[in-house]
DNA sequence: CTGGGCATCT
DNA sequence: AGATGCC
């Protein structure tokens, strides 16, 4: 905001006089006044440091099938080569290339399918977790990249150099042949060099990967000149050099943070060339892009880049998706839907964190539109699915996720009129770190409740870095948001780096499962199960909305195929290696073993199922339980005192969504807690509680949890 | 004849 | 909720 404010991440009177062109500055580069503001040792250049891993999932199977090494190898996700290792390359393939052109320019391509990204994942966590026992300054950037704040190791280690006269560069120095001359006068660069170099040999000895490094002040000139010389190097950018490598860029695309849409508009306006973006008046590129795109546009062309490395942490979500060429049906829907969840479920699991939002993306065909325009709807996750997902009780928690995602798909698509998807993804936000806490039972006695009352280290990670920098840091927009997510996600990193290493199960979140096993003898006969087309469980079919229910009823699905799998097995594919946890296995739920964890948890969410009702005449939108009468309004039609009503910001058609059980214990909840929270019936229904209302009024009650079915609006 | 993720900003 | 951008 302040330009006074900011700190001067350029030090432009380094780099200034070799730049051709010194107009475009930024405007956190204050005239030289204003610098003094911290009186620290120096307001020195940043030392950045980018990782880049060779084509990274090539790698990954290679290590998997070492066989493969020797090979051209191709990474395909459906039509696509994503990348290639260098034997392919050599051959002329490049990333991104379609299957046929890559079979046509290499016939003895050898490929291997890459949609499940289990593995790069896996494998892409534990590069940035042993980056992060250098500095916990890390970035990821997609699963194949990460950038490194070693500014601090950097001084650290020069204040404990002795001789201060003779530095070296580790690796190629941009744009000079030999330049050990000069690593005198860039000692910090220098030093940066050497720990790239230290960091690229761990990644190698300890996890076989090779990778490229890029070492220079800021983010935007690491990642510009990490690709320098390629593969398994590494590159320093002097700041004399500045200059240079911006200049040299081939169009304004190569620039990080300018996309295609961003190159199209700059187009629009003549603008083609940095060159023409460093002289285009900043007035008219405000007008076009607004101040603050404008000003990062300008000072990209200029090689200034004031943004942090930000932790990256834990991801903030987690999601599954698949494409096809063509999805029309419910049924297909429904069962790709069951798909996605099974394995983003286990995912979630193994996470450990508890997620209260779920959404549904879909892509819709179009001839002219087809790789955009991606519509979705989320919603909350009522808790006691949630902690299904959190507890391991992972098909239970499968079962209830369906019919919120079917709702969630009514909402975006008509079944009456014909539908073409070709994308379907499904996603788990707003991941909450304190997992099962359950309170009807027991504190939290979890190892989490334990870390998160000690948060010391968080700001040992966050903000151990130079006085300058960290002030600097605080007073940027991305901390308030995302730091208290990413100290989480330090913090909680124990149980999300396990997991994403060796999936260990918390004992601790185990026996935190509330559920109390309900034994309730149960037959499941009705009169509507039998006709039920084939794949589509009955347990399942009874939580789905009506509408689907309807739609999978009708006779274009029941007179419809015998609907088997299908298997596509490609010719020139090698076959997977064989491996334990095969993540994606087309499990549906026709096995018997599904069917019977069904039963258990309608048995476990329900005392009173013993018929099932289908009211085809219920207007849409609501959800038939078995055994619960349910009025249109959406209320439960079971007895309540008098004084207990809906809160004034409950959905009806959410709380009618819930298992009875759930119902129940909501409105004796609320009957306890009304006081507490004093919500007049009067209240406005626009209106919910805050995070600080809940925290207040429901610390360490389940109703805090509860609480959190309601809508916002 | 187009991946399967993630993130941020609006 | 969508647009955009990164890999």
């Amino acid at each position: 905001m302040d330009s006074s404010d900011e700190e001067v991440e350029e030090d432009e009177t380094e780099w200034k006089s070799s730049f051709v062109d010194p107009a475009p500055l930024s405007p956190a580069a204050a005239p030289g006044p204003s610098l003094h503001k911290t009186s620290g040792p120096t307001p020195a250049h940043k030392v950045i440091l980018h990782l880049d891993l060779d084509c990274f999932y090539a790698q990954v199977e290679m290590i998997r099938n070492p066989t493969l090494r020797d090979v051209p190898l191709g990474i395909q996700q459906k039509n696509i080569i994503v990348t290639c290792n260098y034997v392919a390359r050599q051959q002329g393939l490049t990333k991104l290339m379609f299957v046929t052109d890559a079979m046509e320019k290499c016939p003895q391509l050898v490929l291997v399918k890459g949609e499940d990204l289990t593995h790069y994942r896996e494998m892409s966590y534990k590069v940035t977790e042993l980056l992060m026992s250098y500095c916990p300054l890390v970035e990821r950037l997609g699963f194949d990249e990460n950038f490194m704040d070693i500014t601090e190791l950097v001084d650290r280690r020069l204040a404990q150099t002795p001789d201060s006269n003779n530095f070296s560069f580790k690796g190629h120095v941009y744009n000079h042949l030999c330049a050990d001359v000069k690593a005198n006068e860039y000692p910090r660069l220098a030093l940066g060099s050497h720990i790239a170099a230290e960091v690229r040999e761990a990644i190698h000895s300890k996890l076989g990967l090779t990778g490229c490094a890029g070492i220079a002040t800021n983010k935007l000139l690491a990642k510009l000149v990490s690709g320098t010389f390629k593969p398994n190097q590494q590159t320093t950018l002097l700041p004399e050099n500045l200059s240079d490598i911006i200049g040299c860029l081939s169009s304004l695309r190569k620039v990080p943070g300018v996309g295609h849409q961003t190159a199209k508009r700059l187009q629009a306006l003549g603008v083609v060339s940095i060159q023409d973006l460093q002289l285009f008046p900043l007035n008219e590129l405000v007008r076009e892009f607004g101040s603050p795109s404008a000003q990062r546009l300008k000072n990209l062309a200029a090689g200034v880049d004031d943004s942090p490395v930000t932790p990256t942490g834990a991801p903030q979500s987690l999601s599954d998706e698949d494409s096809f060429k063509k999805m029309s049906s419910t049924k297909d829907v429904l069962e790709k839907i069951q798909e996605l969840l099974s394995s983003l479920v286990e995912r979630m699991n193994k996470d450990g964190r508890q997620p209260q939002t779920f959404r549904l993306t879909i892509r819709r065909y179009s001839a002219t539109n087809k790789w955009f325009s991606r519509e979705s709807r989320q919603c909350p996750i009522p808790n006691h699915i949630g902690q299904k997902i959190t507890s391991g009780s992972s098909d239970d928690a499968v079962v209830q996720l369906v019919p919120l995602a079917m709702k969630l798909f009514q909402k975006m698509v008509d079944s009456n009129t014909t539908f073409h998807l070709t994308l379907i993804n499904v996603c788990f936000s707003n991941l909450q770190t304190r997992g099962a806490a359950i309170s009807g039972k027991g504190s939290i006695t979890s190892f989490f409740t334990h870390s998160a009352t000690s948060p010391r280290k968080t700001q040992v990670c966050s903000s151990s870095q130079s006085q300058d920098d960290s002030s600097h840091i605080t007073s940027q927009k991305t901390v308030t948001t995302k730091s208290p997510q990413s100290s989480e996600a330090a913090l909680h990193g124990f149980k999300w780096k396990q997991s994403s290493v060796v999936a260990v199960e918390d004992p601790l979140l185990q026996t935190a499962d509330c559920s109390t096993a309900r034994s309730d003898p149960d037959e499941t006969n009705n009169a509507v199960t039998h006709q039920l087309p084939p794949n589509v469980d009955p347990e399942v079919f009874k939580l789905l909305p009506e509408d689907i229910q309807k739609e999978l009823l009708s006779p274009a699905y029941v007179n419809s195929l015998p609907s088997t799998s299908t298997s596509p097995s490609a010719p020139a594919v090698v076959p997977d290696v064989p491996h334990m946890t095969k993540n994606k296995s087309p499990h549906s739920f026709t096995s018997s073993k599904n069917i019977e964890d069904f039963k258990e948890a309608l048995n476990k969410s329900d005392l009173s199922d013993r018929e099932t009702t289908v009211d085809h005449h219920r207007p849409a939108g609501t959800i038939m339980f078995p055994g619960e009468n349910v009025m249109e309004d959406g209320r439960p039609s079971f007895p309540l005192s008098s004084d207990c009503e809906f809160p004034g910001n409950v959905d009806p058609e959410v709380f009618s969504e819930l298992p009875p059980d759930v119902q129940r214990e909501l409105m004796s909840e609320w009957k306890q807690q009304k006081p507490v929270l004093k919500i007049p019936s009067s209240r406005k229904p626009g209106r919910s509680l805050t995070t600080k209302d809940r925290k207040a009024a429901g610390k360490g009650s389940q109703a805090n949890s509860l609480l959190k079915y309601f809508k916002p609006s």
